[in-house]
RNA sequence: GCCGAUUUAGUUUAGUGGUAAAACAGAUCCUUGGUAAGGAUCAGAGGCAAGUUCAAUUCUCGCAAUCGGCACCA
């Protein structure tokens, strides 16, 4: 999809649009007020304070139309340039504006604004020379959005729109939006049975039905077996700690709004795990360990509950109760950068695995708000450092962002964007030296001395429900092979065939491993062919007296046309060493 | 949590102040069919809880869930 931004004919273009949506409100709603109407990359948007007064979807052909009415004018769009002092005086009854103009620093800045016919906005510009150029554009949503984003401060009102230059661009573009709305993966998870969700269970709860439940088996078999390959060792540990774990770890005095409520039996007090780092730290501390024994890394699919904001929680993407592909590395400061690369490497090889091509890594660094991070100077620009030389030795492509580190360490998060254009993490790996610090961990250095370990948190497929909701997107729910829950379909040409050939090839493939289903359902063949496809399973075969006199199956590739035959034994091998290698045909 | 919208059968949708229409899916029967929907019959529904009303699925309020954003995201 189309980053308006990236372009800077469409920039312009989009953001002389902002300026006539705001002119076409104050037409309809006199009494508005403006903040911003930046471009962004879906387009622009405009945050307006409309008093009592509320805007919904219904109104946004209105505004529309007088948006058109306006274009057609085809006023010209002028720059004006005045002193900060003038400014003040220009705009001295918009105190949004006010805001604006005191947050410029300089005394002698100039300032400009842009007006068009009775409409006159505090601007940087540039614009386009006339609003008779805004044509193909089109009102998207609206929403509340915080002043200054911030959810102490009062709630305007945000109307988002995109421009474009001309008809067909526009048309494409609301065509992708609804080609988006298909593959979103709370779609195709009720359409393929994957999850379902029920009130009576509770918000962000989803449930795995039986397919959904299957790939997960084999998402959670792949990543495990991939880490013991590489030294990992797994654990179980419990879905609920004291309070008191949480205490020692920090975690309780930072996000016990995000947790769900403590529990009280008899004197004891226990909270579902948020998370499981303070376990991990834990089983660490069960043994002395020596410089020798580094780096330890345990690991473990752990469930993990959070209150997240009612407003937050979105199909599998974003839950209340979750599985963590969860791992921490213990190991000496000098191990960082190895140990760092090599879950880098394994990120990259996990992706190549499922073909992930779109994806950026961002470093997440503290912000300056100070209580929302562990405040120890010294240690952030330590850590901070440490994993910047880290990223930039690896060669690795990232950008930074401040203000999205954890509470106790700066990370790598690799993020991706869903379907409808969600930016969320998928992977992360963090950078710790709080948690050591919080739980006396210590390892016998050479020196026969007590050290500190660091500690690496990282998550490859972060939660295997984000990673679900993602891989279904990415596929469009046209699972890879290895990963489809049904992967043979059987269809007998007739019920004839049901009793004899058809089962003994429904047999013979269930004994290989195959995930394979006997469609012998009385109905035509055109039918239960159809019904193969939409449930987009990989194979379908097709047995028929033809079959049944050679020994040979008929199979078709999911969304292919023409049809193949092979000897049944030949098709068995085929397919089974597809599913080892994880390929497809 | 905040702003706004939505909630009708297993699913997708229609409609109404006088108890609801359909398609697909399901069951039964007919059909034995060679590459994306054969036919007939049957069964099945207004999120929950209040209020207004002679009467509420429809109007109002509350709660819940869902959706679009904002804020949040260890």
């Amino acid at each position: 999809m189309i980053n308006i931004k990236e372009h800077e004919n469409l920039s312009i273009l989009n953001h002389s649009c902002a300026h006539l949506l705001a002119q076409a409100v104050k037409h309809l709603y006199p009494q508005a007020k403006f903040w911003v109407g930046p471009v962004i990359e879906e387009g622009f948007y405009y945050d307006i304070d409309l008093g009592e007064e509320v805007i919904s979807e219904e109104d946004l052909p209105k505004i529309e139309k007088e948006m058109k009415k306006i274009a057609k004018d085809g006023k010209r769009i002028v720059r004006e340039e005045l002193t900060k002092e003038e400014a003040l005086e220009k705009f001295k009854d918009d105190p949004y504006k006010i805001d604006l103009i005191s947050r410029m620093d300089e005394e002698n800045t100039i300032i400009s604004c842009y007006s068009q016919g009775d409409f006159t906005d505090l601007c940087r510009g540039p614009h386009v020379d006339t609003v008779k150029q805004l044509k193909y554009f089109k009102l998207l949503k609206v929403s509340g959005a915080y002043f200054k984003g911030d959810a102490k401060n009062k709630m305007l009102q945000r109307i988002y729109g995109i421009c474009f230059e001309n008809e067909q661009d526009l048309e494409k573009h609301l065509q992708e939006l609804e080609e988006a709305k298909e593959r979103d993966h709370r779609k195709l998870g009720k359409e393929l049975k994957i999850f379902m969700t029920h009130d009576l269970v509770g918000k962000g709860m989803p449930m795995w039905l039986p397919n959904g439940a299957m790939i997960r088996y084999e998402l959670e078999k792949y990543i495990k077996d991939k880490e013991i390959a590489l030294d990992y060792q797994h654990v179980y540990t419990p879905s609920l700690g004291s309070v008191d774990l949480y205490k020692t770890s920090g975690h309780w005095d930072h996000y016990k709004e995000d947790m769900f409520p403590k529990m009280v039996v008899d004197d004891e007090e226990f909270v579902l795990r948020p998370m499981n780092c303070p376990h991990h730290m834990l089983i660490y501390k069960n043994d002395l360990h020596s410089y020798r024994d580094l780096p330890i890394r345990i690991g473990e699919l752990a469930h993990d509950f959070r209150y997240e904001a009612s407003g937050a929680v979105c199909g599998l993407e974003r839950v209340r109760c979750m599985c963590q592909n969860d791992a921490h590395i213990f190991c000496s400061i000098n191990q960082v950068g190895d140990e760092f690369a090599s879950v880098v490497k394994l990120i990259l090889d996990v992706y190549k695995d499922f073909g992930f091509k779109d994806y950026s890594f961002r470093l997440s660094l503290r912000g300056k708000e100070k209580e929302k991070y562990f405040d120890d100077d010294e240690m952030w620009d330590k850590a901070e450092s440490m994993l910047r030389k880290v990223l930039t030795d690896l060669g690795l492509d990232f950008y930074e962002a401040e203000d999205e580190a954890a509470f106790y360490g700066p990370k790598l998060d690799v993020q991706v964007k869903s379907a409808i254009g969600h930016d969320v993490t998928l992977s992360t790996c963090q950078l710790d030296f709080l948690l050591p610090e919080r739980f006396d961990l210590t390892y016998i250095n050479e020196e026969g001395k007590k050290e500190r370990p660091v500690v690496i948190h990282r998550a490859i497929l972060g939660t295997i429900d984000r990673f679900s909701a993602f891989l279904l997107e990415e596929t469009k729910g046209a699972l890879p092979l290895w990963l489809s829950p049904v992967q043979v379909v059987v269809i007998p040409v007739s019920s004839l065939h049901h009793e004899s050939y058809a089962k003994e090839v429904y047999e013979k493939l269930k004994k290989s491993g195959i995930r394979v289903k006997l469609d012998d359902r009385n109905e035509k063949l055109g039918y239960r062919l159809r019904e193969a496809q939409t449930q987009k399973i990989p194979y379908t075969l097709i047995l028929g007296d033809q079959e049944k006199e050679n020994n040979t199956v008929s199979y078709r590739l999911y969304s292919k046309k023409d049809t193949t035959s092979c000897l049944l034994d030949e098709f068995i091998s085929r397919v089974k060493e597809k599913i080892e290698k994880k390929i497809n045909e």
